[in-house]
DNA sequence: TTGAAAGCGCTAACAT
DNA sequence: ATGTTAGCGCTTTCAA
C-alpha cells in the first residue's frame, strides 16, 4: 500500500507538503506541487479515509437506513441520492437496513453512528416520533427523517406534503368533470394516507360535493387493498378513483380489468407515488409523483444549515408534482348521473 | 465523544483490557469484563471504526458498485446483500453507482478501494474484460463481479449459468407441448442474452425442432424491442415464447394483449429474471429467476476464499430456478399445426 | 514555502 | 490476567 510517507520521499518533501497538495490548504510552491502531483500518479497513491478521518473526526460517509419492504420506491430515492451525496460533497453512501420494526430500524441508524458517518438519512416507516426525538438529541450528528414529518424535530424531516397531494390529485379529476369519486387510501402506521385522504376531503369540500362513505375504502398500501376496495364499490356509480399509494392502485387497477370496467373509459384512476409500475401498467398511469431530486438536495442541504447550527430552519415540505399519463380522462358534465 | 480510554479510566483497566473486552480477544477475568461491560453501557461508549480500520487495515465494509439503469433487479440484489453482509460478517454496505459506461464504473470501483473496502463487489454490465483482469490484478482486496463472467479471472467471477436458464425455459415449453416456439433474446453488450439463445438452441436441438428464424427476435433488454418481436412473430404460427429478459417480456405481453392474443391461452409466455413485475403483469408470468440469496452467499463465500488464497477456485455459475405462475399452458400435441 | 512533531482512537506485540 | 508501548496513515499546529 503505498502511503503519504512513501509519495513524500519520492517527491522529495514532508508528508505534510504532500497533505497539504492533496487537501489544497496553504500555501506551496509551483515546482514542489507538481512533483508530488507527479509522485501521486506514478506511485498510483490512494488517500487512506480511515486514517484522514481519524483525525477530522469526520468520515465523508454519509448513512442511509431504509427497509427492505419498503418495495422499490427506495431504489429510486438511493440512485438519486448517490448521485447527489458524490457529485455536490464528495461523500460516500453507506447503506444499512432495518427489519421492517422499530428497534431494527433503531439499530441501523446506532450501527451508522459507529462509522462516523458525517449525517444519516432515515427513510423509514417504523420509528415513532419519541425515539426519533431522541435519536436527534443524544446524537450532534445531523439526522433527517425523509418522508416523515414529526412536528417535536421538524428541522429534521423533509417530507412530503401529503395533503397538497391527495388535494391535487382530487382537484384534477374534480377539474375532469368527475364528481363521483372513490378513494382509497391508507391507515396507520402510515400517516401518509390519512394525509392524503385529508387532501381528498378538502378538495371535496370546496367543490361542495358530498362524500360517499361507500365509495371510501382504507387500509395498508397493498395490491390486495385496492382488488377490495374496486369490489366494495362496485354496485354504487363511480366515474373515478383516486387510489393514495401505488401498490393500491396496482390491485384496484387489475379489479377494474376483472370487473369489466375500461380505464379510463368508464372509469379514471389516479394515483400518488412514484413507480415503475406507472409506466407499465395499462393503461399507464396519471400520478401525482414525489421530485426525488428535490427532496433530497433539500435534504443535502439541511445537513449543512443543520451543521452551521442554523436555528430557524422550518417545516420543510415538498410538493407532489402531477404527471399525466393515460388512467385519467375528461368527462363531460352530463355523464354524471347525479 | 467516549473514547476507550474514558471507558478505561471507568472501569479502572488500561485501554487494552478495554479493546479486549469489545473483541473477545485473550483472557480476562469475569470480574473485569463485568466492569469493563458497564462502563461501556453507562458511558454510551461506540467504537470508532475508523480508527479500529487504521490499525487493522480492514474496515469492515463492503464495496458494492452498480448503474442506475440497472433498473431493479439491484434493488433485490441489494437487501439480500445487505442482510447476509451484515448477519454473516458484522460488515457494512458502502454503495457507489457507475454512469452506464465503463468509465463511471471503473472510477466508482475506484473510490470504495480507497475506503478500505475489504472486498468489492461489482454488479456492472459495461467493464470490460481486460479492465476487469487489471481491476483484479493490480489489486489484492478481493473484487467480485456478480453475473458477470470473465474466462480469464473466473475466480471472481460469481454468475448465473445463462446458457441452462435458456435451456431450462425452452425445456418447460417443450415438455407443455409446445413446438413452435418464438425466442426474443439479447445482444451485445449483454453477453447473457447469447448465452441464454444458446440454451435456446441446445434445447430445440434436443428435441430435433426446427429453429424457424422468423420466430426470432434479438435486441436490448427493453420492452420496446419485445413489443417489436411480437409484431416480427404475428404473420407466423407459433404458440409459445421464450423472452430472454424481463424487460422485454413486458413489451412483448402488451404486444400480445394489443394484437388480440390471450395469453396463456393463445400464446404462453416464459420470461427470465426477477422482477416484481412477474407477479403484477396479467397474467403473472412464468419465468426462471435467480436465486439471489445463493448468489450472495456464493460471492461472499468466495471473498473468503480468495482471502485465504485458495488457489483451485474454479468456475461457479448459479442456476436458475423455475418460478411458475400462470403465463405457460400445456397443449395438446394436436394444437400443432405442423 | 516547507519541515518537525504531536496526536486522532484503536489494536497487538511484548512484558509482567 | 492485565499493563506498557508502539504505531497504523493522516492532518495540523508550531517553528523555521
Amino acid at each position: 500500500m503505498v502511503t503519504i510517507k512513501d509519495v513524500a520521499q519520492m517527491a522529495n518533501v514532508t508528508p505534510s507538503t504532500v497533505s497539504r497538495v492533496i487537501n489544497n490548504t496553504g500555501r506551496i510552491s509551483d515546482g514542489t506541487r507538481l512533483r508530488v502531483q507527479q509522485a501521486i500518479r506514478e506511485s498510483g497513491y490512494r488517500f487512506n479515509r480511515s486514517a484522514r478521518a481519524l483525525v477530522t473526526k469526520s468520515s465523508g460517509i454519509i448513512g442511509f437506513v431504509t427497509n427492505p419492504d419498503d418495495g422499490f420506491f427506495y431504489a429510486n430515492l438511493l440512485q438519486v441520492l448517490s448521485q447527489c451525496v458524490l457529485s455536490q460533497n464528495q461523500q460516500r453512501l453507506m447503506l444499512e437496513f432495518g427489519h421492517g420494526n422499530e428497534a431494527g430500524e433503531l439499530e441501523a441508524v446506532n450501527r451508522l453512528l459507529s462509522e462516523s458517518c458525517e449525517a444519516v438519512f432515515v427513510y423509514s416507516r417504523h420509528i415513532s416520533e419519541s425515539s426519533a426525538k431522541q435519536l436527534v438529541e443524544t446524537n450532534n450528528i445531523p439526522i433527517i427523517f425523509l418522508n416523515r414529518y414529526f412536528s417535536s424535530i421538524r428541522a429534521n424531516c423533509v417530507s412530503v406534503d401529503n395533503i397538497a397531494c391527495g388535494y391535487l390529485a382530487t382537484s384534477l379529476l374534480i377539474n375532469k368533470g368527475h364528481r363521483n369519486i372513490a378513494c382509497i387510501y391508507g391507515c396507520s402506521p402510515y400517516t401518509s394516507g390519512i394525509e392524503r385522504w385529508e387532501g381528498y376531503r378538502l378538495a371535496m369540500a370546496e367543490y361542495a360535493i358530498p362524500i360517499n362513505d361507500q365509495l371510501t375504502f382504507s387500509g395498508l398500501y397493498e395490491p390486495q387493498v385496492g382488488w377490495d376496495a374496486v369490489h366494495q364499490f362496485q354496485p354504487h356509480y363511480f366515474t373515478a378513483i383516486f387510489s393514495c399509494s401505488s401498490g393500491q392502485s396496482m390491485g384496484a387497477i387489475n379489479a377494474l380489468h376483472q370487473l369489466g370496467y375500461r380505464v379510463p373509459d368508464d372509469v379514471s384512476l389516479i394515483s400518488i407515488d412514484n413507480h415503475v409500475l406507472n409506466d407499465y401498467v395499462r393503461p399507464t398511469l396519471t400520478a401525482i409523483e414525489i421530485p426525488l431530486a428535490k427532496l433530497v438536495t433539500t435534504a443535502l442541504d439541511r445537513i449543512r444549515l443543520l451543521k452551521e447550527g442554523v436555528k430557524t430552519l422550518g417545516l420543510t415540505r415538498i410538493t407532489g408534482e402531477l404527471v399525466e399519463r393515460e388512467s385519467v380522462r375528461e368527462i363531460g358534465w352530463e355523464a354524471d348521473r347525479e
